[in-house]
DNA sequence: GCGACAG
DNA sequence: ATCTTGTCGC
């Protein structure tokens, strides 16, 4: 068996996407999610990918849980991966997933009660060209509730930085205020929100799997010290912490 | 041809 | 994702 053409990868990837879009639920299913203060919820995770400079198929795949709502760091993963998928747009979570998956694996083995009961991805969840981005993805094959949080606006389903959207964004006062992010059939796919007081870009906070819009939006801006929520900070600033201690200048 | 293109 | 330090401002 060799590896199929990229042409037939990417149509392979889009009947796979399709089928588990249909899995995805959209509401909450928690019941620390249905408390204003989300009492109940103790730990949340957040997972990432670092890489080295020139190189694309090695990486450092992390995974953190912290305390909420403190936001203690509880526990950390590091793990070198190889990756073998390529990077394409709208299929970023083919290239990441089993490696975060993996990862999830590890310490449902190892240390049960560390399991987080919500996990941040970074990157898009239904806010998504066919309305199933990297937190989905995860959120399905894991089984747990997942958040989508990107650093980034994808122009797609509608949404444009058009002058509209960049007034919008001015709109937005203080840390917590949001505005939709709505596909052309009126369908809210996520919420672009300004996480702090501070940050006047805001993130887009789109659901992954098990947990609603708003309590996405909500829960995204109390775990959030800076612009990006705490444990995607985490699991980035550890991860690359980690490529740096051990793999120092590659140069000659 | 031009612009977009999560990480 | 990564290449990259200091610097201007609150």
């Amino acid at each position: 068996m060799s590896a199929p053409p990229p042409e037939d990868l990417v149509k392979h990837w889009e009947s796979e996407q399709a089928r588990l879009r249909q899995q995805v639920v959209e509401e909450d299913t928690e019941e620390w999610q249905t408390s204003p203060d989300f009492s109940g919820l103790e730990r949340v995770g957040g997972v990432d990918l670092s890489f080295i400079k020139g190189d694309d198929v090695n990486a450092c795949a992390q995974l953190v849980v912290l305390s909420y709502p403190d936001l203690e760091v509880l526990y950390e993963d590091s793990q070198m991966v190889t990756l073998t998928a390529p990077y394409i747009a709208g299929f970023l979570a083919f290239r990441e997933t089993p490696f975060l998956l993996e990862a999830l694996q590890r310490l449902k083995r190892n240390q049960p009660r560390l399991l987080p009961q919500v996990v941040f991805v970074d990157g898009n969840g239904l806010f998504h060209y066919r309305e199933f981005g990297l937190a989905c993805h995860l959120g399905v094959l894991s089984g747990l509730p997942c958040v989508g949080v990107a650093k980034n606006l994808l122009q797609v389903q509608g949404v444009y930085k058009s002058e509209e959207h960049q007034s919008q964004i001015a709109a937005l006062q203080k840390g917590g205020d949001s505005f939709p992010l709505a596909a052309a059939s009126g369908k809210v796919l996520g919420k672009a929100l300004r996480s702090s007081d501070k940050s006047s870009k805001p993130v887009y906070v789109s659901i992954g799997h098990k947990i609603s819009v708003d309590t996405a939006v909500h829960l995204t801006h109390s775990c959030c010290r800076y612009r990006v929520p705490e444990p995607i900070r985490q699991a980035d600033f550890r991860s690359r912490e980690y490529l740096r201690t051990h793999f120092p200048a590659a140069d000659t």
